[in-house]
DNA sequence: CAGTGGTCTAGACCACACT
DNA sequence: GTGTGGTCTAGACCACTGC
């Protein structure tokens, strides 16, 4: 059986601390467990919505016991990389799962808890391939002038537009991004991305400002000029902190609230 | 030793499942000792900041398994209601330790990310009882025209007055606040909650918006009527879900944003 | 029924903090 | 060194799912 010092069987080891730190960088060995797990789900050895091999299968893979594995896991399914299922096992997490619909949404309406109230109806505006200006190509990890994928499009909820969306996607995992492709997925964005894509995202960071609309956004969302509006700038990232999206929403919170949660 | 479904040892049983629930209401072991610790620390058995008995000694007092309680704290670990530091032992959740300064506040500055750039300088407006508004007492958990407090106060950042906040309290619990006490204490208002009134602020709900500020609000703010503010409409709860402050701020997010992390 | 995750235990050893 | 939380193991049993 490993030490937790030791190279972690199978495959490279996990090493957690970088080099040039002047920690030793001990890493226990559910931690390099979670590290190979990890790996599978990046390689795509399971993909989203499958099941991935039982504690027990992945204790005898890696030597180690079902509890260290479990703690593994547990870590994974905190992160939301995974879902346990008693009984079934345990899956990999997708935005696809009815479970938890638009993971990354947090826009409620005010009355009538009936979160989605029917479905969003999408309208995209615009999808075309272009160079990356500065900002985005900073948020993105790209250089200026990289082809990028940008998407306008206006969320309505019960008829009225709400929402006006504006998303960059690094050019080169995004090749081929169609209108039609956008506008006639059923479901949230992101499950399409996992499936034409092969992208998830898992983790995302959110600025919240209060703003004015220009005259087009004012106009696009059918709404006067002095209508504040909530400014919400997002960088989704894929496994290992990569950035995979930057998007900028204009919601309305006249007759909906962003709803956040504080522990 | 008590099996999962018997009483758990010393004092009320922990009963998670609620009366007339179809289900059968099977509770875990650890979760009726959490559920005891919880009542430790309901109960001020120990205070904020400090040492929590060593797992050992929990596990003596409950008869279960050292295992048992570290999955039991493991949760208010995770929870923050209390905080572990190996080799030291685990103490409870405090809004005065430096560690965790402005737990519920997220509103950063846009540049220089050293949260706090210095601290923030307090300007309390007002500070007095009055009877409950309707809003407010459905919030609280009062009835219309129930003593409550009110405060009103302005914070500023770097001389910039940045965030308008308007605070109620359930009267019953906080008599007695004044100005005084409000100005005079250095650091989160929070950890004088705890310290003068023994109220433990633990979870919290955000409703945002964007607004427009009223004359009123523009002039404390010495911003023009027509700058939008982030509204940020938060109820902050102690144990048990017992919503004990409401709370209301404005915020400047010219200069600052409001900074979420999604998993 | 077998297989999965979930709970519980008991004991060994490691890393960390204080004295 | 002593005591704390942190890791790891191995085995037993419970609860849920589906054949």
């Amino acid at each position: 059986m490993p030490t937790p010092h030791s190279t972690a069987p199978e495959s490279a080891a996990t090493t957690t601390g970088s080099a040039g730190t002047s920690t030793p960088a001990f890493s226990p060995l559910y931690q390099q467990i979670k590290g190979l797990i990890l790996q599978g789900l990046e390689a795509g050895e399971w993909r989203p919505g499958e099941l991935i091999p039982s504690e027990m299968e992945l204790a005898a893979r890696f030597k180690v016991s079902q509890g260290t594995v479990r703690k593994a896991i547990d870590e994974l399914a905190s992160e939301n990389l995974v879902m346990r299922r008693q009984g079934k096992g345990t899956f990999v997490a997708t935005h696809a799962a009815q479970q938890v619909q638009y993971r990354f949404l947090k826009l409620h309406p005010d009355a009538g808890d009936l979160q989605g109230e029917g479905r969003a109806e999408r309208r995209i505006l615009d999808c075309r391939r272009l160079r990356a200006p500065a900002e985005v190509a900073r948020a993105l990890a790209l250089r200026t002038g990289d082809a990028a994928m940008h998407v306008r499009r206006i969320l309505s909820f019960a008829g009225v537009p709400t929402i006006l969306e504006d998303i960059w996607l690094p050019g080169h995992a995004f090749k081929g991004l169609t209108v039609e492709q956008m506008s006639s997925y059923q479901g949230p964005t992101y499950a399409m991305f996992e499936l034409d894509y092969g992208v998830r995202m898992v983790r995302a960071d959110e600025k919240i400002r209060a703003v004015l609309p220009d005259a087009e956004q004012a106009q696009l969302l059918n709404i006067p000029g002095s209508m504040p509006l909530l400014s919400v700038e997002r960088t989704a990232f894929t496994y290992n902190d990569v950035p995979m999206e930057l998007r900028r929403g204009l919601y309305r919170t006249d007759t909906h609230h962003y709803r956040n949660a504080l522990s």
